[in-house]
DNA sequence: AGTCATAATGTTATAACATATCAATAGCGC
DNA sequence: GCGCTATTGATATGTTATAACATTATGACT
């Protein structure tokens, strides 16, 4: 699994091909993806950046989409219960997952210049976390993992 | 460097020694301990839990400590650049640090059931995240490493 | 001590993020 | 069609965080 979200690449494609697995995963699930949750997850996908709950509201509404805070975050939690998409703790934010339809611990590099988000995998039971909670006798069920910084872009900008 | 906050320990002691260790480095690196800043490290002390800032503001207010929201929010902010106490950006709440003195980047067991947090440390760096940002090109700065589950007692509690 | 610059606090208001509640409606199995 | 459940609509409110600006305290220098 590779880092996704700061190169150079065929964004139209990731739209459609992130669509089409959450369509396929939906049927297998037999989840609903409504149109509000559909038009979400698909304004969530042509962005590498994450969307305030707000932001996302805002661009539902002017599709007549709904109008009020639920809406938002109805879908919101669908999509990231479904796995379709992430909260980005560190921003109160949302993305669109990028590696859907695996099954992964995500792990998230944060551009504070740009605001952009890549998703990459972490292993965090395998490390020093693991070892500390073990020691602890703590039973992880979710882990949150996000680095800040600058992205390849902004970083050769501040040079 | 060990995991701190589930054990048994001297907890008096352990307020008392966060808050010299706070006014040593305050000396030191010519920052000012004032009474806001160190009645709110010390309610921070006092638990192994994250506090949120309205929880906070409502002790210190009863103290004519102030009260309103921004004396709260510029005590932690203090707090937290000084590296008095960190931010979990997981429960959106504030916890006195564990390990004041040291250089360490955090990271957290944060029980669901219990609110309890306990800090350690993690060297995010080196793992599959540092890895992952070597290859894009990203420059870390900062770190998020928060693991939710349940603590050794809720979890004992729950079986 | 007096003056100045800076840091901290007081205060009001508001922005930003999130959920509770209850009524209305749509999808689906029977 | 009937009834169940999931979803949506709508209002209100709760929670977390900051902007903006006036005032006061502190420390450094003369």
């Amino acid at each position: 699994m590779t880092v996704v979200g700061f190169q150079k690449h065929d964004h139209a494609r990731c739209v459609r091909s992130g669509l089409a697995a959450a369509e396929a995963e939906c049927r297998v699930r037999k989840l609903r993806l409504t149109p509000v949750r559909r038009r979400a997850l698909e304004l969530l996908l042509s962005e590498h950046r994450a969307l305030g709950a707000y932001d996302l509201l805002a661009r539902l509404s002017d599709e007549g989409l709904g109008s009020q805070p639920p809406v938002a975050y109805r879908a919101l939690d669908f999509l990231v219960k479904a796995g379709f998409a992430h909260k980005i703790e560190a921003l109160n934010a949302y993305l669109a997952c990028a590696h859907l339809g695996d099954d992964h611990a995500p792990a998230f590099l944060i551009c504070r210049s740009c605001r952009s988000v890549a998703e990459t995998a972490t292993a965090p039971m395998q490390g020093r976390l693991g070892a500390a909670a073990e020691a602890a006798g703590f039973l992880i069920e979710r882990t949150v993992v996000e680095a800040q910084g600058l992205c390849p872009a902004c970083r050769d900008h501040a040079a």
